[in-house]
DNA sequence: GGGATTGCTTGACGCAGGTCAAGGCGCGCC
DNA sequence: GGCGCGCCTTGACCTGCGTCAAGCAATCCC
Protein backbone atom coordinates (compact mmCIF):
# COMPACT_ATOMS: atom_id res chain seq x y z
CA UNK A 1 0.00 0.00 0.00
CA UNK A 2 2.33 2.98 -1.42
CA UNK A 3 1.71 6.12 0.53
CA UNK A 4 4.00 9.32 0.51
CA UNK A 5 6.64 8.18 1.86
CA UNK A 6 7.64 9.64 5.38
CA UNK A 7 11.20 10.56 6.09
CA UNK A 8 11.41 7.55 8.33
CA UNK A 9 10.56 5.48 5.79
CA UNK A 10 13.40 6.67 3.81
CA UNK A 11 15.64 6.36 6.63
CA UNK A 12 14.04 2.54 6.94
CA UNK A 13 14.66 1.83 3.33
CA UNK A 14 18.21 3.37 3.00
CA UNK A 15 18.96 0.96 6.13
CA UNK A 16 17.98 -1.83 4.46
CA UNK A 17 19.97 -1.62 1.54
CA UNK A 18 22.73 -1.39 4.73
CA UNK A 19 22.12 -4.33 6.04
CA UNK A 20 21.49 -6.51 2.88
CA UNK A 21 24.87 -5.64 1.86
CA UNK A 22 26.73 -7.51 4.75
CA UNK A 23 27.94 -10.42 5.35
CA UNK A 24 25.18 -11.12 8.39
CA UNK A 25 22.31 -10.35 6.90
CA UNK A 26 22.39 -11.00 3.24
CA UNK A 27 20.46 -13.23 1.47
CA UNK A 28 17.47 -12.44 4.52
CA UNK A 29 13.68 -11.77 3.09
CA UNK A 30 12.46 -7.88 3.08
CA UNK A 31 10.27 -8.48 5.93
CA UNK A 32 13.46 -9.80 8.04
CA UNK A 33 15.21 -7.11 7.28
CA UNK A 34 12.47 -4.57 7.90
CA UNK A 35 11.79 -5.66 11.36
CA UNK A 36 16.23 -5.62 11.88
CA UNK A 37 15.59 -1.75 10.54
CA UNK A 38 13.27 -0.89 12.67
CA UNK A 39 15.31 -1.45 16.04
CA UNK A 40 18.56 -1.03 14.85
CA UNK A 41 20.39 2.21 16.58
CA UNK A 42 22.44 4.29 14.18
CA UNK A 43 25.40 5.51 16.36
CA UNK A 44 28.33 8.67 15.03
CA UNK A 45 31.82 8.34 16.18
CA UNK A 46 34.27 10.71 15.84
CA UNK A 47 38.09 9.90 15.31
CA UNK A 48 39.47 7.91 18.67
CA UNK A 49 35.75 8.13 20.18
CA UNK A 50 34.91 4.90 21.89
CA UNK A 51 31.87 2.76 21.33
CA UNK A 52 32.37 0.54 23.97
CA UNK A 53 35.10 -0.55 26.81
CA UNK A 54 36.04 -3.69 28.11
CA UNK A 55 33.93 -4.61 31.29
CA UNK A 56 30.53 -2.67 30.10
CA UNK A 57 27.19 -4.58 30.04
CA UNK A 58 26.52 -5.39 26.44
CA UNK A 59 23.58 -3.59 24.48
CA UNK A 60 24.19 -5.93 21.37
CA UNK A 61 25.76 -5.98 18.47
CA UNK A 62 27.52 -4.01 15.83
CA UNK A 63 27.68 -3.37 11.76
CA UNK A 64 30.31 -0.74 10.36
CA UNK A 65 28.50 1.29 8.22
CA UNK A 66 31.15 3.40 7.14
CA UNK A 67 34.58 4.29 8.84
CA UNK A 68 36.60 1.73 10.90
CA UNK A 69 36.48 0.22 14.35
CA UNK A 70 39.67 -0.63 16.42
CA UNK A 71 38.99 -3.24 18.70
CA UNK A 72 41.52 -4.08 21.54
CA UNK A 73 42.47 -4.79 24.62
CA UNK A 74 44.68 -2.98 26.76
CA UNK A 75 46.50 -4.74 29.73
CA UNK A 76 47.06 -3.42 33.00
CA UNK A 77 49.94 -0.94 32.29
CA UNK A 78 48.30 0.65 29.48
CA UNK A 79 49.84 -1.76 26.56
CA UNK A 80 47.35 -2.20 23.82
CA UNK A 81 46.88 -5.41 21.74
CA UNK A 82 44.83 -4.69 18.80
CA UNK A 83 42.76 -7.80 18.36
CA UNK A 84 41.13 -6.72 14.73
CA UNK A 85 40.26 -3.63 12.91
CA UNK A 86 36.56 -4.05 11.55
CA UNK A 87 35.26 -1.89 8.49
CA UNK A 88 32.34 -0.92 6.13
CA UNK A 89 30.15 -4.26 5.86
CA UNK A 90 31.57 -6.20 8.67
CA UNK A 91 30.00 -7.29 11.91
CA UNK A 92 31.44 -7.80 15.35
CA UNK A 93 30.69 -8.38 18.86
CA UNK A 94 27.84 -10.91 18.34
CA UNK A 95 29.22 -12.84 21.32
CA UNK A 96 28.06 -10.20 23.58
CA UNK A 97 24.77 -11.40 22.60
CA UNK A 98 24.58 -14.73 23.78
CA UNK A 99 26.52 -14.31 27.04
CA UNK A 100 25.48 -12.35 30.08
CA UNK A 101 28.74 -10.63 30.93
CA UNK A 102 29.82 -7.62 29.65
CA UNK A 103 31.81 -7.19 26.62
CA UNK A 104 35.63 -8.68 26.95
CA UNK A 105 37.59 -5.54 24.88
CA UNK A 106 37.30 -2.18 23.92
CA UNK A 107 36.05 -0.40 20.40
CA UNK A 108 37.09 2.84 19.47
CA UNK A 109 36.83 4.64 15.87
CA UNK A 110 40.39 5.00 13.90
CA UNK A 111 38.70 7.59 11.59
CA UNK A 112 35.25 9.25 11.66
CA UNK A 113 32.63 6.08 11.54
CA UNK A 114 28.68 5.22 11.60
CA UNK A 115 28.00 2.04 12.76
CA UNK A 116 24.73 0.31 13.87
CA UNK A 117 23.77 -0.90 16.92
CA UNK A 118 21.18 -4.14 16.83
CA UNK A 119 20.50 -3.84 19.96
CA UNK A 120 20.40 -7.55 22.18
CA UNK A 121 16.28 -8.42 23.13
CA UNK A 122 14.89 -7.95 19.90
CA UNK A 123 17.72 -9.95 17.72
CA UNK A 124 18.13 -12.73 19.86
CA UNK A 125 13.82 -13.01 19.45
CA UNK A 126 14.04 -12.86 16.14
CA UNK A 127 16.60 -15.70 16.07
CA UNK A 128 14.73 -17.43 17.73
CA UNK A 129 11.90 -17.21 14.94
CA UNK A 130 14.44 -17.27 11.76
CA UNK A 131 16.88 -20.32 12.72
CA UNK A 132 18.75 -19.72 9.32
CA UNK A 133 20.07 -16.41 11.16
CA UNK A 134 21.33 -18.48 13.65
CA UNK A 135 23.12 -20.01 11.36
CA UNK A 136 24.87 -17.16 9.76
CA UNK A 137 25.59 -15.88 13.77
CA UNK A 138 27.01 -18.78 14.15
CA UNK A 139 29.04 -18.83 10.71
CA UNK A 140 30.05 -14.94 11.57
CA UNK A 141 31.38 -16.17 14.89
CA UNK A 142 33.41 -18.73 13.70
CA UNK A 143 34.83 -16.21 11.16
CA UNK A 144 36.10 -14.42 14.29
CA UNK A 145 37.42 -17.17 15.85
CA UNK A 146 39.41 -18.12 12.63
CA UNK A 147 40.58 -14.86 13.12
CA UNK A 148 41.57 -14.93 16.44
CA UNK A 149 43.76 -18.29 15.56
CA UNK A 150 45.30 -16.35 12.98
CA UNK A 151 46.65 -13.78 15.60
CA UNK A 152 47.77 -16.46 18.06
CA UNK A 153 50.08 -17.71 15.46
CA UNK A 154 51.27 -14.70 14.30
CA UNK A 155 51.90 -13.97 17.62
CA UNK A 156 53.60 -16.87 18.89
CA UNK A 157 55.19 -18.56 15.85
CA UNK A 158 56.39 -15.68 13.76
CA UNK A 159 58.64 -13.16 14.08
CA UNK A 160 58.91 -9.03 13.48
CA UNK A 161 60.11 -9.39 9.75
CA UNK A 162 57.60 -11.98 8.93
CA UNK A 163 54.50 -10.56 10.35
CA UNK A 164 55.80 -7.39 8.02
CA UNK A 165 56.58 -9.39 5.30
CA UNK A 166 52.70 -10.64 5.76
CA UNK A 167 51.22 -7.40 6.49
CA UNK A 168 52.95 -5.88 2.82
CA UNK A 169 52.26 -8.75 0.65
CA UNK A 170 48.35 -8.49 1.92
CA UNK A 171 48.17 -4.78 1.65
CA UNK A 172 50.15 -4.80 -2.22
CA UNK A 173 47.57 -3.20 -4.38
CA UNK A 174 48.69 -5.17 -7.66
CA UNK A 175 50.59 -8.43 -8.01
CA UNK A 176 53.96 -6.37 -9.27
CA UNK A 177 53.78 -4.51 -5.98
CA UNK A 178 52.79 -0.91 -6.05
CA UNK A 179 52.58 1.65 -3.42
CA UNK A 180 50.37 1.25 -0.39
CA UNK A 181 49.28 4.43 1.79
CA UNK A 182 49.82 3.93 5.24
CA UNK A 183 45.77 4.44 7.00
CA UNK A 184 47.50 6.01 10.04
CA UNK A 185 51.03 6.30 11.55
CA UNK A 186 53.55 4.22 11.76
CA UNK A 187 53.06 3.76 15.72
CA UNK A 188 49.78 2.67 14.68
CA UNK A 189 51.43 0.09 12.59
CA UNK A 190 53.78 -1.55 14.87
CA UNK A 191 50.89 -1.86 17.37
CA UNK A 192 48.88 -4.00 14.77
CA UNK A 193 51.93 -6.03 14.30
CA UNK A 194 53.13 -5.93 17.83
CA UNK A 195 56.00 -4.17 17.78
CA UNK A 196 57.48 -1.21 18.92
CA UNK A 197 57.72 1.34 16.51
CA UNK A 198 61.76 1.36 16.66
CA UNK A 199 61.57 -2.05 15.67
CA UNK A 200 59.28 -1.12 13.00
CA UNK A 201 61.66 1.06 11.52
CA UNK A 202 64.65 -0.97 11.83
CA UNK A 203 62.85 -3.57 10.17
CA UNK A 204 61.49 -1.71 7.43
CA UNK A 205 64.67 -0.54 7.29
CA UNK A 206 66.22 -3.44 6.61
CA UNK A 207 64.16 -3.92 3.35
CA UNK A 208 64.69 -0.31 2.21
CA UNK A 209 68.72 -2.04 2.29
CA UNK A 210 68.21 -5.11 -0.09
CA UNK A 211 65.58 -2.82 -2.34
CA UNK A 212 62.74 -4.59 -2.11
CA UNK A 213 60.80 -1.66 -0.65
CA UNK A 214 61.30 2.65 -0.59
CA UNK A 215 59.78 4.32 2.29
CA UNK A 216 58.66 7.70 1.76
CA UNK A 217 56.88 9.59 4.93
CA UNK A 218 53.32 7.30 4.85
CA UNK A 219 53.63 5.95 1.59
CA UNK A 220 55.21 2.68 1.24
CA UNK A 221 56.31 1.45 -2.37
CA UNK A 222 56.89 -2.15 -2.83
CA UNK A 223 59.47 -2.71 -5.70
CA UNK A 224 60.13 -6.53 -5.73
CA UNK A 225 56.93 -8.09 -4.75
CA UNK A 226 57.90 -11.51 -5.93
CA UNK A 227 61.36 -11.32 -3.76
CA UNK A 228 58.93 -9.95 -0.54
CA UNK A 229 56.62 -13.56 -0.85
CA UNK A 230 60.07 -15.71 -1.60
CA UNK A 231 60.87 -14.19 1.45
CA UNK A 232 58.09 -14.57 3.54
CA UNK A 233 57.56 -18.13 2.39
CA UNK A 234 61.46 -18.75 3.28
CA UNK A 235 60.67 -17.82 6.63
CA UNK A 236 57.45 -19.69 7.02
CA UNK A 237 59.40 -22.71 5.61
CA UNK A 238 62.70 -23.01 7.45
CA UNK A 239 63.59 -21.48 10.87
CA UNK B 1 5.52 -48.73 25.46
CA UNK B 2 8.75 -50.71 27.47
CA UNK B 3 9.80 -53.48 26.01
CA UNK B 4 12.97 -55.46 26.54
CA UNK B 5 15.75 -53.41 26.70
CA UNK B 6 18.18 -54.36 23.70
CA UNK B 7 21.64 -53.02 24.24
CA UNK B 8 21.44 -49.90 21.63
CA UNK B 9 18.88 -48.71 23.70
CA UNK B 10 21.52 -49.44 27.00
CA UNK B 11 23.80 -47.26 24.75
CA UNK B 12 21.54 -44.75 24.00
CA UNK B 13 20.24 -43.95 27.62
CA UNK B 14 23.88 -44.03 28.63
CA UNK B 15 24.93 -40.92 26.18
CA UNK B 16 21.33 -39.27 26.88
CA UNK B 17 23.24 -39.37 30.71
CA UNK B 18 26.48 -37.90 29.34
CA UNK B 19 24.65 -35.13 26.93
CA UNK B 20 22.59 -33.94 29.78
CA UNK B 21 25.34 -33.59 31.98
CA UNK B 22 27.39 -31.19 29.20
CA UNK B 23 27.24 -27.22 29.03
CA UNK B 24 26.00 -27.59 25.46
CA UNK B 25 22.87 -29.29 26.03
CA UNK B 26 21.79 -29.63 29.45
CA UNK B 27 18.52 -28.20 29.88
CA UNK B 28 17.11 -29.96 26.59
CA UNK B 29 14.32 -31.99 26.36
CA UNK B 30 14.35 -35.81 27.07
CA UNK B 31 13.03 -36.05 23.16
CA UNK B 32 15.72 -34.32 21.79
CA UNK B 33 18.20 -35.63 24.18
CA UNK B 34 17.59 -39.21 22.74
CA UNK B 35 17.53 -37.55 19.08
CA UNK B 36 20.75 -36.46 19.69
CA UNK B 37 21.81 -39.68 20.90
CA UNK B 38 20.79 -41.33 18.09
CA UNK B 39 23.15 -40.06 15.84
CA UNK B 40 26.28 -39.21 17.58
CA UNK B 41 29.12 -41.44 16.86
CA UNK B 42 31.21 -43.11 19.83
CA UNK B 43 34.73 -42.72 19.24
CA UNK B 44 37.84 -44.06 21.44
CA UNK B 45 41.22 -42.21 21.41
CA UNK B 46 44.70 -43.68 22.36
CA UNK B 47 47.02 -41.28 23.98
CA UNK B 48 48.94 -38.83 21.54
CA UNK B 49 46.25 -40.14 19.17
CA UNK B 50 44.93 -37.53 17.02
CA UNK B 51 41.28 -36.73 16.42
CA UNK B 52 41.52 -34.47 13.49
CA UNK B 53 44.67 -32.26 11.55
CA UNK B 54 44.33 -28.47 10.51
CA UNK B 55 42.73 -28.66 7.11
CA UNK B 56 40.83 -31.49 7.12
CA UNK B 57 36.98 -30.91 6.31
CA UNK B 58 35.16 -31.50 9.51
CA UNK B 59 32.89 -34.05 10.34
CA UNK B 60 30.84 -32.00 13.17
CA UNK B 61 31.65 -30.96 16.56
CA UNK B 62 32.80 -32.86 19.64
CA UNK B 63 32.33 -33.62 23.34
CA UNK B 64 34.20 -35.08 25.61
CA UNK B 65 33.36 -37.80 27.53
CA UNK B 66 36.61 -39.01 29.14
CA UNK B 67 40.41 -37.99 29.18
CA UNK B 68 41.33 -34.58 27.41
CA UNK B 69 41.89 -33.18 24.24
CA UNK B 70 44.92 -31.04 23.11
CA UNK B 71 43.70 -28.32 20.49
CA UNK B 72 46.55 -26.33 18.90
CA UNK B 73 48.00 -25.26 15.77
CA UNK B 74 51.73 -26.22 14.74
CA UNK B 75 53.91 -23.49 12.65
CA UNK B 76 55.98 -24.57 9.67
CA UNK B 77 58.93 -25.27 12.01
CA UNK B 78 56.92 -27.79 13.53
CA UNK B 79 56.56 -25.95 16.70
CA UNK B 80 53.12 -25.84 18.77
CA UNK B 81 50.91 -23.94 20.00
CA UNK B 82 48.62 -24.92 22.59
CA UNK B 83 44.83 -23.46 22.13
CA UNK B 84 43.28 -25.23 25.16
CA UNK B 85 43.03 -28.42 26.27
CA UNK B 86 39.31 -29.85 26.83
CA UNK B 87 38.14 -32.04 29.22
CA UNK B 88 35.57 -34.51 30.38
CA UNK B 89 32.08 -32.51 29.89
CA UNK B 90 33.51 -29.90 27.05
CA UNK B 91 32.18 -29.24 23.79
CA UNK B 92 34.28 -28.12 20.95
CA UNK B 93 34.94 -27.48 17.23
CA UNK B 94 31.37 -25.77 16.57
CA UNK B 95 33.02 -23.49 14.41
CA UNK B 96 33.09 -26.30 12.68
CA UNK B 97 29.99 -26.65 11.82
CA UNK B 98 28.86 -23.36 10.57
CA UNK B 99 31.60 -22.54 7.95
CA UNK B 100 32.19 -24.59 5.03
CA UNK B 101 36.25 -24.71 5.33
CA UNK B 102 38.05 -27.44 7.51
CA UNK B 103 39.39 -27.34 10.76
CA UNK B 104 41.68 -24.18 11.24
CA UNK B 105 43.57 -26.64 13.90
CA UNK B 106 44.94 -30.11 15.08
CA UNK B 107 42.95 -32.09 17.87
CA UNK B 108 45.02 -34.67 19.63
CA UNK B 109 44.28 -36.99 22.77
CA UNK B 110 46.89 -35.74 25.75
CA UNK B 111 45.61 -39.22 27.63
CA UNK B 112 43.56 -41.93 26.49
CA UNK B 113 39.85 -40.52 25.49
CA UNK B 114 36.47 -40.92 24.69
CA UNK B 115 34.97 -38.25 22.41
CA UNK B 116 31.44 -38.06 20.94
CA UNK B 117 31.39 -37.01 17.17
CA UNK B 118 28.15 -34.68 16.31
CA UNK B 119 27.74 -34.91 12.88
CA UNK B 120 27.46 -31.94 11.49
CA UNK B 121 24.11 -32.23 9.36
CA UNK B 122 21.80 -33.84 12.10
CA UNK B 123 22.78 -31.29 14.26
CA UNK B 124 22.39 -28.10 12.05
CA UNK B 125 18.88 -29.20 10.95
CA UNK B 126 18.11 -29.95 14.99
CA UNK B 127 19.46 -26.38 15.67
CA UNK B 128 16.50 -25.49 12.91
CA UNK B 129 14.11 -26.66 14.88
CA UNK B 130 15.22 -25.71 18.32
CA UNK B 131 16.19 -21.82 18.37
CA UNK B 132 17.13 -22.24 21.64
CA UNK B 133 19.95 -25.26 21.19
CA UNK B 134 21.10 -22.15 18.50
CA UNK B 135 21.36 -19.64 21.21
CA UNK B 136 23.26 -22.12 23.31
CA UNK B 137 25.29 -22.66 20.19
CA UNK B 138 26.46 -18.67 19.75
CA UNK B 139 27.07 -19.21 23.63
CA UNK B 140 29.27 -21.89 23.22
CA UNK B 141 31.12 -20.15 20.58
CA UNK B 142 31.12 -17.01 22.32
CA UNK B 143 33.13 -18.42 25.70
CA UNK B 144 35.47 -19.73 23.47
CA UNK B 145 36.18 -16.24 21.58
CA UNK B 146 37.11 -15.18 25.57
CA UNK B 147 38.92 -18.11 25.91
CA UNK B 148 41.04 -16.75 23.29
CA UNK B 149 40.83 -13.09 23.84
CA UNK B 150 42.38 -14.43 27.23
CA UNK B 151 45.06 -16.61 25.00
CA UNK B 152 45.92 -13.06 23.06
CA UNK B 153 46.75 -11.31 26.43
CA UNK B 154 48.45 -13.85 27.91
CA UNK B 155 51.09 -14.15 25.08
CA UNK B 156 51.66 -10.53 24.32
CA UNK B 157 50.85 -8.82 28.11
CA UNK B 158 52.32 -11.10 30.79
CA UNK B 159 55.61 -13.13 31.01
CA UNK B 160 56.24 -17.03 31.74
CA UNK B 161 56.59 -15.98 35.50
CA UNK B 162 53.07 -14.12 35.41
CA UNK B 163 51.22 -16.84 33.58
CA UNK B 164 52.35 -19.53 35.27
CA UNK B 165 50.83 -17.42 38.74
CA UNK B 166 48.08 -16.90 37.22
CA UNK B 167 47.94 -20.28 36.45
CA UNK B 168 48.53 -21.19 40.19
CA UNK B 169 46.05 -19.01 41.31
CA UNK B 170 43.26 -20.08 39.33
CA UNK B 171 44.16 -23.89 40.14
CA UNK B 172 44.38 -23.60 43.59
CA UNK B 173 41.76 -26.13 45.61
CA UNK B 174 41.21 -24.28 49.18
CA UNK B 175 41.09 -20.06 49.49
CA UNK B 176 44.39 -20.89 51.79
CA UNK B 177 46.39 -22.62 48.77
CA UNK B 178 46.46 -26.51 48.72
CA UNK B 179 48.41 -29.10 46.70
CA UNK B 180 47.80 -29.23 42.57
CA UNK B 181 48.15 -32.13 41.23
CA UNK B 182 49.31 -31.86 37.75
CA UNK B 183 47.39 -33.97 34.88
CA UNK B 184 50.21 -34.50 32.67
CA UNK B 185 54.26 -34.10 32.65
CA UNK B 186 55.65 -30.46 33.11
CA UNK B 187 56.09 -30.22 29.75
CA UNK B 188 52.53 -30.50 28.86
CA UNK B 189 52.17 -27.84 31.29
CA UNK B 190 54.66 -26.15 29.87
CA UNK B 191 53.58 -26.13 26.56
CA UNK B 192 50.13 -25.08 27.80
CA UNK B 193 51.71 -22.10 29.35
CA UNK B 194 53.54 -21.03 25.63
CA UNK B 195 56.50 -21.88 27.20
CA UNK B 196 59.50 -24.51 27.29
CA UNK B 197 60.16 -27.27 30.37
CA UNK B 198 63.20 -25.93 30.67
CA UNK B 199 62.24 -22.35 31.43
CA UNK B 200 58.76 -23.94 33.70
CA UNK B 201 61.68 -25.46 35.76
CA UNK B 202 63.77 -22.87 36.55
CA UNK B 203 60.39 -20.47 37.07
CA UNK B 204 58.62 -23.31 39.75
CA UNK B 205 62.53 -23.42 40.75
CA UNK B 206 62.08 -19.79 41.83
CA UNK B 207 58.93 -19.46 43.47
CA UNK B 208 60.10 -22.60 45.29
CA UNK B 209 63.01 -20.71 46.73
CA UNK B 210 60.94 -17.91 48.01
CA UNK B 211 58.84 -20.64 50.22
CA UNK B 212 55.97 -19.77 47.99
CA UNK B 213 54.78 -23.39 47.04
CA UNK B 214 56.57 -26.82 47.36
CA UNK B 215 57.04 -29.05 44.37
CA UNK B 216 57.46 -33.07 44.54
CA UNK B 217 56.44 -34.84 41.05
CA UNK B 218 53.65 -34.49 39.88
CA UNK B 219 52.47 -32.73 43.06
CA UNK B 220 52.22 -29.16 43.46
CA UNK B 221 51.74 -27.29 46.90
CA UNK B 222 50.86 -23.57 47.49
CA UNK B 223 52.21 -22.64 50.47
CA UNK B 224 51.50 -19.12 50.70
CA UNK B 225 48.43 -18.23 48.24
CA UNK B 226 47.43 -14.83 49.18
CA UNK B 227 51.50 -13.90 48.64
CA UNK B 228 51.31 -15.40 44.69
CA UNK B 229 47.93 -13.48 44.47
CA UNK B 230 49.94 -10.38 46.03
CA UNK B 231 53.00 -11.26 43.10
CA UNK B 232 50.68 -12.14 40.53
CA UNK B 233 48.38 -8.36 41.13
CA UNK B 234 51.96 -6.65 41.23
CA UNK B 235 53.13 -8.29 37.82
CA UNK B 236 50.27 -7.41 36.75
CA UNK B 237 49.65 -3.60 37.98
CA UNK B 238 53.30 -2.35 37.41
CA UNK B 239 56.02 -3.37 34.84
C1' DG C 1 70.70 -56.47 38.53
C1' DG C 2 71.86 -53.41 34.79
C1' DG C 3 71.22 -51.10 30.56
C1' DA C 4 67.85 -48.14 28.32
C1' DT C 5 64.41 -44.81 28.32
C1' DT C 6 61.96 -40.81 29.98
C1' DG C 7 61.41 -36.74 32.65
C1' DC C 8 63.38 -33.07 35.47
C1' DT C 9 66.87 -29.77 36.73
C1' DT C 10 70.71 -26.68 36.03
C1' DG C 11 74.36 -24.15 33.65
C1' DA C 12 76.07 -21.69 29.60
C1' DC C 13 75.16 -19.12 25.65
C1' DG C 14 72.90 -16.48 21.96
C1' DC C 15 69.55 -13.59 20.07
C1' DA C 16 65.25 -11.05 19.07
C1' DG C 17 63.36 -7.32 20.40
C1' DG C 18 62.02 -3.85 24.06
C1' DT C 19 63.59 0.50 26.29
C1' DC C 20 66.22 4.74 26.73
C1' DA C 21 68.27 8.53 24.75
C1' DA C 22 69.93 11.48 21.24
C1' DG C 23 69.44 13.61 17.02
C1' DG C 24 66.99 14.99 12.43
C1' DC C 25 63.02 16.38 9.86
C1' DG C 26 58.55 18.26 8.72
C1' DC C 27 54.88 21.37 10.13
C1' DG C 28 52.06 24.61 12.27
C1' DC C 29 51.91 28.84 14.88
C1' DC C 30 52.91 33.10 16.77
C1' DG D 1 61.67 33.86 10.22
C1' DG D 2 62.28 31.34 14.67
C1' DC D 3 60.40 28.24 17.79
C1' DG D 4 58.13 24.24 19.63
C1' DC D 5 56.20 19.81 18.88
C1' DG D 6 55.25 15.33 16.91
C1' DC D 7 57.07 11.71 14.34
C1' DC D 8 60.68 8.90 12.64
C1' DT D 9 65.32 6.97 12.77
C1' DT D 10 69.46 5.14 14.75
C1' DG D 11 72.63 3.66 18.25
C1' DA D 12 73.57 1.55 22.78
C1' DC D 13 72.16 -1.36 26.15
C1' DC D 14 69.62 -4.92 28.69
C1' DT D 15 66.76 -8.82 29.50
C1' DG D 16 63.73 -12.77 29.01
C1' DC D 17 63.68 -16.85 27.19
C1' DG D 18 64.72 -20.50 23.84
C1' DT D 19 68.23 -23.88 22.82
C1' DC D 20 72.07 -26.98 23.58
C1' DA D 21 74.16 -29.95 26.61
C1' DA D 22 75.27 -32.41 30.72
C1' DG D 23 74.01 -34.65 35.02
C1' DC D 24 70.36 -37.19 37.95
C1' DA D 25 66.46 -39.73 39.43
C1' DA D 26 62.73 -42.84 38.48
C1' DT D 27 60.81 -46.45 35.79
C1' DC D 28 60.65 -50.19 32.67
C1' DC D 29 62.00 -54.39 30.70
C1' DC D 30 64.85 -58.08 29.40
Amino acid sequence: MPTTPRPADFKLTGLTGTLRCCQLFSGLSAEDLMVIAGFVVVQKLAKDEYLFHEGEPARGCYLVQSGAINVHRVSAIGKEQVIHVFRSGESFAEAALASPTGYPANARAVEPSTVLIIPKAPILELIGRRPDLALRMLGSMSSHLRVLVGMLDDLTLKDVETRLLNWLVKHSPTSTGGTIRLPGTKRVLAAELGTSSETLSRTLGRLRDQKLIAVSGKEIAVRNLPALQGMLRRNLGEH
